[in-house]
DNA sequence: CGCATTAATTATCTTTTGTTAACCGCCTGG
DNA sequence: CCAGGCGGTTAACAAAAGATAATTAATGCG
């Protein structure tokens, strides 16, 4: 990534950000891609990497007693990624992020750049948008577990988010609603044979 | 509330502020008592209301088209309770906010409160803990969603908030957990059954 | 090209949950 | 004191989901 990208990105999120401010957060930024598949946080790892997904997607998962890996988070272009239990909790992660698709990031530590910004108020303003925006998406998610059943899930799911869908395998769509491939698959057929002819 | 509760409410979330800002803010603020059964935010109500529970419970409900009440969110005492519709997503509340117990609250304007205090690093901070705070709160409990059955949710929310379980009746619980008070019971007894002897 | 791996579907059976309704105990207001 | 309402449990049945395994389809790799 040139420099002027660097600068354009986050010119727009710290509007009104100062150059020397600006400087020493782009000397802090690296750009990196990950494979498909390749893991970026691994289990049990303190990880204090923060990355803005430039291109790509990210799936959070844990690993259960029987080995079955269940998707908790899905993250992807123009989307913050963290460890949240390393972030907000200061713990090691209890789960592992990998890319599913070639995935460029833009990844800063984020103590550091805590430091580093510390009382700017462009700084605290674009963070605090930031949590602002997930804590929307984890309400919502939250509001679908409880107010719907698995296919009313699924069917909204189709409706929201069409383009993610292509993306990711229905096993992992199954983790992420909270139900099993098979369970999902069964699903499926339910809605198509309901649908005329 | 005398004005000295207050001060030190205020000087505790806002370390640092300065007294000016201090004096307006304490200005807007104001107290008010529910009582049990008291509806705090009505649906369909575009609330900028934020509150913080100095004592007492709020439930947010939704009404399903059976007219069945589902519990979507439990606050309480030293917790911050708002229409997440109309503070986040600028929209009417789709969920009603009311009182499970006598509880006082101090309660700000949310738009006035930002407008007061733009650019106060000490407010910024302060605003940004409360929602990471939120933040991790909602993730685990999508977490409890993902990872584990309603029986393991029940368990997990006797181990984890066993106080909390004696302040609200079966059938709020149940919802919250995404079950119907029927199967809350049959998971009751199934816990029972299993106890030695 | 064929072999091996993996995803998705299907089948079978078990377990759990939803639905509806009956029942019991408790409390409250007339 | 009694009637009605409500919370919680139980029962009976239907619907859905979990577990396991077999089958098919698609994919990739030597």
């Amino acid at each position: 990534m040139l420099d002027s990208e660097k600068i354009e990105f986050y010119l727009g999120l710290f509007k009104g950000i100062d150059s020397e401010d600006l400087l020493k957060v782009i000397q802090g930024t690296q750009q990196r891609v990950l494979a498909p598949g390749e893991i970026y946080i691994r289990e049990g790892e303190n990880s204090q990497r923060l990355a803005y997904i430039k291109e790509g997607l990210i799936r959070c998962y844990h690993v259960n007693d029987k080995g079955d890996e269940i998707t908790v988070l899905l993250r992807w272009e123009e989307q913050i990624i963290a460890s949240y239990d390393s972030i907000l909790l200061h713990k090691p992660s209890r789960f592992t992020y990998h890319a599913l698709e070639p995935t460029t990031v833009l990844e800063v530590n984020y103590d550091e750049m805590e430091r580093l910004l510390e009382n700017k108020p462009v700084f605290e303003k674009a963070r605090y948008h930031f949590v602002l925006d997930m804590l929307a998406q984890s309400l919502e998610r939250i509001e679908s577990f409880v107010l719907q059943t698995p296919e009313e899930r699924y069917l909204q799911l189709i409706k929201d988010k069409p383009d993610l869908l292509q993306r990711i395998s229905d096993k992992h769509v199954a983790t992420l609603l909270g139900i099993t491939p098979v369970s999902l698959s069964r699903i499926r057929k339910r809605i198509i044979s309901r649908q005329p002819h």
